[in-house]
DNA sequence: CTTAACTCGTACTTCCATGTACGACTTGTG
DNA sequence: CACAAGTCGTACATGGAAGTACGAGTTAAG
């Protein structure tokens, strides 16, 4: 997105044009990791000219995406209560973060390709914080297992939710039960010996 | 690999190139799936001609790979005992699968983008059938869960595993520690509550 | 030793996506 | 309404990888 330096306010068109590539973003890389910056502008309804008018490369286009998804899993994700029992919290924190992985999976695949692995921690570490803070809780609860490295806890809910995505995608999970299926897992790998 | 439509036997050096291809081709994609044809006739010290000389294009060509390893898999998983208390034999099947796995994660994700999804899966009916003869074995003697559906539970096996193979690959778990790892998580997962 | 099989360099065509350059047209905004 | 901001089509330059064509040289096998 092209840096404004002092503030001449953007034009509405623009910031609405703007809205509306970085939404066809998310959704053709969510279908496609190779979507080419040609398709991305036109499901945006926008000529190539205008999208690149605003990102200088793809490599932009894509983090301003994956950024994007974040931000609004973030905002889903604050509203969640994740406090009492820590099992508890995070089934309700799963509930609410199924349709969100799900959605950006693929898109996260194209961003590996595209950005520096530690650009992507960076964007990631939100998110990655809040579940291990629930692990640990747990944890000192006594109902979470201890015997495993914490990055690996935390890692491989994001390992099960991705593959819940690709089962669902391959019509080998009905989505109804993907939420519940992924719930019983986790908490399954969680839960101590 | 060229049809020989009535066996006129092929020579011993087009053989033994044919091989170093196959073998350069794994372990080029199992490095970087979108490794060039170029790159791996380099590794297999062979021309490019020489390698299109045997395989039409890159989908033959990443199909033998993959097939190679399979292959490979086959041979060493059938060693296995797998007889007796299926947690035992899971945790001897997952020990033997680790490397296996780990080694051809890469290279598989280089076969989605090039090949057929059924192709895939017949390939990969085996060591598919494999793991699910021995979960429902499991099941029989009560010792796995049956609350969750079969195929989740035989590929959730696969997703665990090509999550420590990242997990190492991002030098987050240490390789010593990856079957310890692996083995702990899925036999939890399948452990009824 | 003869021959067919095989190797493999060089050079070429094709294809596709990225990114740039130009310029005319349209539309918000003060 | 005037002008800067933004849109966007056409055209072009670049680059990388795939696959083809040719042909001279090398080597295994009977």
């Amino acid at each position: 997105m092209r840096i404004m330096r002092t503030a001449r306010p953007r034009r509405a068109d623009a910031a609405r044009n703007i809205a509306r590539i970085v939404s066809a973003a998310r959704s053709c890389l969510g279908r496609d990791p190779g979507a080419s910056i040609d398709d991305i502008a036109k499901a945006a309804g926008v000529g190539r000219m205008t999208l690149y008018g605003h990102f200088a490369n793809r490599a932009e286009l894509v983090e301003a995406a994956l950024a994007d998804a974040l931000r609004a899993g973030e905002e889903a994700l604050a509203a969640v209560d994740l406090t009492g029992d820590a099992r508890e919290a995070l089934t309700r924190l799963l509930d609410s973060s199924w349709a969100l992985v799900a959605e950006s999976a693929t898109l996260l695949t194209a961003a590996q390709e595209t950005l520096p692995a530690e650009r992507i921690r960076q964007l990631h570490a939100a998110p990655a914080q809040r579940v291990e803070d629930l692990v640990r809780r747990g944890q000192e609860q006594g109902v979470f297992r201890t015997d495993l490295p914490m990055t690996w806890l935390v890692n491989v809910v994001h390992y099960v939710l991705k593959g819940a995505a690709e089962e669902t995608r391959a019509e080998r999970l009905e989505p109804e039960r993907a939420a519940e299926v992924v719930t019983a897992t986790v908490l399954s790998v969680l839960s101590p010996r």
